[in-house]
DNA sequence: CAATATGATTGACTTAAATCAATTAGGATT
DNA sequence: AATCCTAATTGATTTAAGTCAATCATATTG
């Protein structure tokens, strides 16, 4: 179990100890998933919280009439999970899938819980974490609030060159909230424009 | 300067030693806005960070066209700010109106840093303050996506029944990202739907 | 009380994007 | 190369919601 690409991820973060870190990987066991199965489910009690080694995952909810909405993209380096169900023991609503053959690192609530007494600076490492996450979907609110197809199009793609190309655009639309035909013309627009 | 509601909030969320919240409230200093007053403006550096003791404030941001999107409502033991600008650094581009006379407290940046390392407790508040707003505003998108007028706006009275009432529907259309004749519209529909 | 201002509603019209249905384009697989 | 399968594109049509303009409701103030 490679657990290299967390503890590089953390000193980005945080300035650990050795022995927080050795404490803190001690945590963490490894899950894969191939592509098309699912990390997680509707209707389960949520007991982990995922980062990303390798691959590429959705979240997404299903509405009653089977819409699927995207609200999650995971590559290396994400974490990932139901963090509602997972902090407030509420059952999951959300399907995570492998749109790539995955591998990720996962801890249990209660090992977390216990990492917060015993480590204070992971505290500190999920706050900067959750904070700026938080920051970031602000900015996709703003986004999807009065926007044009082509312009949160665009945004996406700024925001995560790193998905756009690695995911079919169906995907993407879903995740912008928008039918895929209407994000294929405005990719048609787009490409217009760039000749002119 | 009653900083009792913030003290009670804390409490609320984590069990704090009384010298940690000697320290915590000995960083505050109060705030007072006026109705139609602002809190922050655009291009200006932030330094703080706010607890709503009294009054409602909005947050939002102007686009080129002179469209407002509101980001965020703010009323009593409500956090605001614009924290892109504060964590970041950048300059800030959030308008933070107050809509009606407002008493906040205001913590710095410096001295917040400095209380997350001396009393790591906060750092854990901060940690769970934080993750239930990124939950919240899951929801949002999720709501933001795909949905009708009718049921966002539903869906927003029942978030915030506290704030439907307290002010006015232009105000929860932009917040919604829907025209003012929209929300109308769907709050008459309904309205004929309670009758029959 | 008239006058004013603010917010909410309504009607007529327009528009962006969804939906539905069909076709095309690429990759795999054999 | 022929067949499949999935994704992307295109065209035709519908629909939800925006825009514009006017009116109504209600407080507030001189």
């Amino acid at each position: 179990m490679t657990t290299e690409p967390l503890i590089e991820h953390i000193k980005q973060q945080v300035d650990p100890r050795p022995e927080d870190l050795h404490l803190f990987t001690s945590k963490f066991r490894e899950v894969v998933v191939t592509k098309g199965k699912f990390l997680l489910q509707p209707d389960t009690h949520v007991k982990h919280e995922y980062f990303v080694v390798k691959g590429c995952l959705s979240a997404y909810y299903l509405d009653k009439k089977g819409n699927k909405s995207i609200v999650q993209f995971a590559i290396e380096n994400w974490w990932l999970g139901d963090f509602d169900a997972f902090y407030n023991g509420v059952p999951s609503k959300l399907y995570i899938e492998a749109l790539e053959d995955s591998t990720l690192l996962a801890i249990n609530y209660n090992d977390l819980q216990t990492l917060f007494q015993q480590s204070p600076i992971f505290e500190r490492y999920f706050r900067i974490l959750v904070t700026s996450a938080f920051i970031s979907l602000r900015k996709r609110i703003l986004s999807s609030l009065g926007k044009s197809i082509k312009e949160r199009y665009l945004e996406f793609c700024e925001s995560y060159p790193n998905i756009e190309g690695r995911v079919p655009n169906y995907q993407i639309a879903s995740y912008l909230g928008v039918s895929p035909e209407g994000l294929s013309r405005a990719r048609r627009k787009m490409k217009a424009l760039k000749k002119s």
